[in-house]
DNA sequence: GTTGTAGGTA
């Protein structure tokens, strides 16, 4: 076949680059080991970000493997690259146009190259970056069952890696043990959490300064007026009333800003 | 939009 033809992959895949390194930076590293003909650093195409990885071509495939032998695991810029040789071609701008379907880092790539999905899952989430960190020691007391490999639900790289069937989805858990309620299931969206939100008459009346200021600041007109200014305090029922009220506009307020969202970075020029 | 990633919207 004409695969013969095809010459070796010159191109090296490096991750976790800094934001900070530059393809001068990647180019004067790498070009020690040969010439590099092409250092590309994807950004991100909406945020204009770098996504933390780059490529670079050489010019000879020994240089890149010479290159990736020696700068593997190395430090540049302060993060530790990983190199692999680039498989692949670049991605054809006819593949990224099907990007704009999703968001940026949400949208699912299925790329009809069998190399996509064998070699990023080999790499999976293996990455030992979940150190456990001491968070408190009732947490780990809490009833160890024999945990479900199921259950262990990973995000796949195209954010669609569940594929159940319906009869999958009927068998979910006890109904009427909803022992933890998802977020956002009260139509109050408070981003308080709910604990803190029970009835703390003391914190209450100490953060009262600074719900003042919030209550200042969220005052469409911008009217200062103080409670305490006339010698008139609010009781706790006048507090609670107030609170209420602060809340309600906090609602409103936060619905507002969510409607009238720029979303625009609205560029200065 | 603040994550850790397989690519330039020729």
């Amino acid at each position: 076949m004409a695969r013969y033809l095809r010459p070796p992959n010159t191109s090296l895949f490096i991750r976790n680059i800094s934001d900070e390194s530059r393809p001068e930076d990647l180019r004067r590293e790498f070009g020690r080991y040969g010439p590099v003909v092409d250092v590309y650093i994807p950004l991100d195409f909406y945020s204009r970000r770098p996504r933390g990885f780059a490529y670079i071509q050489f010019e000879d495939v020994r240089d890149a493997e010479d290159a990736l032998h020696n700068l593997d695991r190395k430090w540049v810029c302060g993060r530790q690259i990983e190199i692999q040789f680039a498989q692949g071609d670049r991605k054809t701008p006819n593949q990224m146009k099907g990007k704009e379907g999703g968001s940026s880092r949400s949208s699912s790539r299925h790329d009809d190259r069998d190399y996509d999905r064998d070699s990023r899952r080999r790499h999976s989430r293996s990455r030992s970056y979940q150190r456990r960190r001491s968070r408190s020691p009732s947490y780990d007391r809490r009833p160890r069952r024999s945990e479900s490999p199921r259950d262990s639900r990973g995000r796949m790289y195209g954010g669609r890696g569940r594929s159940r069937s319906p009869e999958n989805d009927r068998h979910r858990p006890h109904p009427r043990d909803h022992r933890r309620p998802p977020p956002g299931h009260s139509p109050h969206s408070q981003s308080r959490s709910p604990s803190h939100s029970r009835s703390r008459p003391r914190a209450q009346r100490e953060s009262r300064g600074k719900s003042r200021s919030r209550s200042k600041s969220l005052s469409p007109r911008g009217g200062d007026f103080h409670p305490a200014s006339g010698g008139y305090e609010p009781q706790d029922d006048a507090s609670s009333r107030m609170h209420s009220r602060s809340h309600s506009r906090s609602l409103s307020l936060s619905r507002s800003r969510s409607r009238s969202w720029t979303g625009r970075k609205s560029g200065g020029h």
